[in-house]
DNA sequence: TAAAAATACTCCATAGGTATTTTAT
DNA sequence: ATAAAATACCTATGGAGTATTTTTA
């Protein structure tokens, strides 16, 4: 039993004729029958009363009939959707976000899918590291956005970078410290409560070097979360200042230092070394570079 | 696309491995290779990672996976249902029962299939003749049981007999005429209710001839329905005649006449001639033929 | 008798086998 | 280094074409 024979059934019920139905499947009518006879013996039963001018199929025929117009139309649909996922017009995609890239893309993400491919599935995770590239290795998830610093290498990983984003101490507009002319000391920084989310070790090893011991993570950051909407969203009511990247919080305005920062987070695409993308992800990733670049 | 293909496919998955699932398929490892190495040029997407020791499906794989899994299962589930029709275990019968048939066979044949063929779909409608030859033309009937007598003859339509079913006047064990020893004129019945279903014309002329014009149908039935059944639960608790065949009224007694009645049914069997009959209807045929003959 | 389907035969395309190379761990 | 998958090449079976017969309205 093939799908062709069950095609070739089908085209022989809408006709009613076995030349007919020969004709529109590109077949010769000989070659034709001995499409429904070895159809036929299979199943064990006549399929189709021949009467000359106009054939009919038999009860049994009718009931397989039945049958075969779901499997065919199944058929049709797998190669459809093959057709949609090769445009990107359609498949499915888990993606696993970090912190920071959490806090940026999620909403452009969603809506960018919501409106521009609404048949495509997209799958988002907020996690750590950790338990982002655990689903990662368990096939849970299909790749990661995630800060590179936060991953420890490893041979089965493969990471592309994204976008580097300036790391920036931001606070609301009408912020005390927005008065003063001029970058400020670090020292005026730890008058008020400073949040962020956990860093690397690289970053506090940075902090470090740039302002001193005052600057130790341990000791100078109050507030921390993985949720970076949060900390931002008090920082926009209170006197907060928030250690992120200055695309993670559009509301708030960045404070000058002296020295000046210069930490970038470094966002990358993480996948599986050696596992085929979704063929959604190279559309992702152009259109998460493309919002990162500005 | 092929069913094989996506059976290769499935395989493909439940082992990991080309040589072994090749194994289990009965064919070469090259020859495995290639079928899988078609669909995914049809499709236009890698299936498989080939990663040496273990291979696994990419997530487009897994995707085409699920929809192969059911198609697959369908497919099955067609050609074992088949089997089942060639085995009587299952099928689809719709079969037309006119009013003594209905009246006799109704309670038999559900009670048979429902305990002998339980997976079975019986489907019985009760009407006159008319009706369910036009069902029959229609193919919303696969067959009829009917008194021979009322279906005028026609050359698309085929009778075979079942059955010859004795009529007789039948009435309640107690009733008056039942006292009486030997057999009764025609004249003595007049005295009570006379119930029949309609009968045709040849039955109308043999009662006429062989009892007289006071035994002209119009005359002497005072209670016509086409529900036997009622007809029987009325004559139980009146001292109302029913002239039907005796198989129809197993609680009723049967009236000796003078001369004898000696008119039969004809059971028989009609189906549309030419169109192959349903796997089901045999059986059925053999059990009414059965039923009827003791 | 005329149109449709089945049969007889021939041929070729495609699926499968064997031998070998390439790849991945 | 070793096992697995891909490739190259060859073979054969089954599906398709042509010519013809059989069936049915």
């Amino acid at each position: 039993m093939t799908l062709v024979q069950l095609r070739h059934l089908i085209k022989l019920a809408e006709t009613g004729s076995f030349r007919r139905a020969a004709e529109l499947s590109f077949l010769t009518q000989p070659a034709f029958s001995r499409s429904i006879k070895a159809l036929e013996d299979e199943l064990g039963h006549r399929l189709f009363d021949r009467r000359g001018w106009r054939s009919e199929p038999t009860p049994f025929g009718e009931e397989v009939l039945d049958r075969a117009r779901r499997l065919v139309q199944e058929a049709d649909h797998l190669k459809e959707d093959a057709r949609r996922v090769q445009e990107g017009m359609t498949g499915t995609i888990r993606l696993g976000l970090g912190s920071g890239p959490g806090a940026i893309l999620t909403l452009p993400l969603l809506r960018h899918m919501a409106t521009h491919h609404p048949r495509a599935h997209l799958e988002l995770a907020r996690a750590n590291t950790g338990l982002l590239t655990l689903a990662l290795r368990e096939r849970r998830l299909d790749a990661l956005v995630i800060d590179a610093r936060s991953l420890p290498p490893a041979e089965d990983i493969e990471v592309q970078a994204v976008a580097e984003l300036r790391g920036a101490f931001l606070c609301r507009p009408d912020h005390p410290l927005t008065q003063r002319t001029g970058p400020l000391p670090f020292g005026d920084l730890l008058a008020y409560p400073l949040a962020s989310t956990p860093l690397s070790d690289e970053i506090g090893r940075l902090l470090v070097e740039r302002y001193g011991p005052k600057a130790h993570l341990e000791h100078c950051v109050t507030l921390r979360s993985e949720e970076i909407a949060a900390l931002v969203a008090v920082a926009e009511v209170t006197d907060t200042v928030v250690l992120t990247t200055r695309a993670a919080a559009p509301s708030l305005v960045e404070l000058e230092l002296r020295p000046a920062l210069q930490a970038n987070a470094r966002f990358a695409l993480v996948t599986l070394s050696g596992r085929s993308e979704p063929p959604l992800l190279p559309l992702l990733k152009d259109l998460i570079a493309g919002w990162l670049k500005s």
